[in-house]
DNA sequence: GCTAAAAACAAGCGCTTGCTTGTTTTCAGC
DNA sequence: GCTGAAAACAAGCAAGCGCTTGTTTTTAGC
């Protein structure tokens, strides 16, 4: 039974059990059961298993690095500009749960040379956000006591939306987006301040 | 070479190595030769490798919730309450690293039924933290737009730690919680406002 | 220094793992 | 409907896994 798309449909159910069980809990067989095919047949579009592991999380990171070039690279407002970041971000995870879920949670399981190529491209993202940030202050429009440890606590909070996030709840992305963005930007004690893009 | 307090050494050993290389990559072999031991040995201690995590993850599961009660059970102002639970749940993780990023990252490899024991417990401990929050908005203290979407973005940022704190940093605890609790109850935008609590 | 229990060793069992090999089936292009 | 390539099957291998068993060594209490 060959069929068009094979590889793809195994990339993805290699995600799906691969989100759920873990990357060392999930075994080959699981995999090829999934996919409907003997294991031994898994290897006519497969060279290994962690094959399947690191381009399903480098795919992860090209994702992550490509929406957040789109925002940097406008001409927007810093205020505005954070906040597209944190939409693009959000949107990333709510769009590819499975494979943003492996991406955060099972890049480790790689092998010395390929992690560290998705730690480079984790570590270019990162750098993104700084200057993202650094902008902001510069022009005067964020009170960043720690910018480093700014911009730890916004990834912190934005990548564990993988952990609880459910396509079926009530919250579409977007509404994630912006409650996320109006707490980081104006905290959540009483008082007025903080800024409010009303205009959206 | 029998030794008193082999079992705690051999759930530290077994605490380093799972969070280095996650539960199912550590084999038992590892955790016996990290502890000085061959492998059939380390029965005499344990009855079974998942016994090791299970052990571990409940006694991060219990620092957590210890920590937490004696914060909400005083009877301090919603925002020093709020600042004093952020304080304690950093501490847990980073006074307790390891067993904390097994907690956090491991705990879903246990098999079912212990599984649901852990389950209970993290349940039990984000109820705390949504009546924490609850409180202080009834006392008008907070503005939560949507409350349990703030506990979510809190815990998620403040669990992000394990994933960076590096004990030998410059930052101590302390310091992490103070700037964790500024931003989040301030926001990080420059207008003046939040809260602060600068008597500590 | 004797003794019983606790701890460690030495060896290996049964099973699962990722992956390979040799063969058969399916399919597209003519 | 023939043909070559791609895909799937059937069988199984070598290695590593968690764990057990039978024996020897170490230890604490008298």
């Amino acid at each position: 039974m060959p069929k068009v798309g094979r590889r793809e449909q195994i990339l993805e159910k290699a995600s799906q059990l691969f989100r759920t069980k873990g990357y060392h809990a999930t075994t080959i067989r699981d995999i090829s059961e999934a996919s409907g095919i003997l294991s031994g047949s898994l290897y006519a579009h497969i060279k290994s298993k962690e094959d399947l592991l690191f381009e399903i999380t480098d795919r992860g990171a090209e994702m992550f690095l490509r929406s957040l070039r789109s925002v940097v690279m406008s001409e927007e407002d810093p205020v505005t500009k954070l906040r597209n970041a944190l939409v693009a971000h959000i949107r990333v995870i709510t769009d590819n749960l499975e494979a943003a879920t492996v991406f955060f949670h099972e890049w480790k399981a790689l092998t010395e040379e390929r992690r560290r190529i998705i730690q480079q491209k984790r570590d270019e993202y990162e750098a993104m956000w700084a200057r993202l940030l650094s902008e902001g202050e510069e022009k005067g429009r964020f009170r960043l006591v720690d910018p480093k440890f700014a911009r730890l606590l916004i990834l912190s909070a934005a990548n564990g939306l993988y952990q609880w996030y459910h396509p079926e709840g009530e919250l579409s992305p977007e509404e994630v987006a912006d409650r996320f963005a109006d707490i980081l930007l104006s905290g959540f004690t009483e008082s007025e301040g903080g800024e409010k893009d009303e205009s959206r």
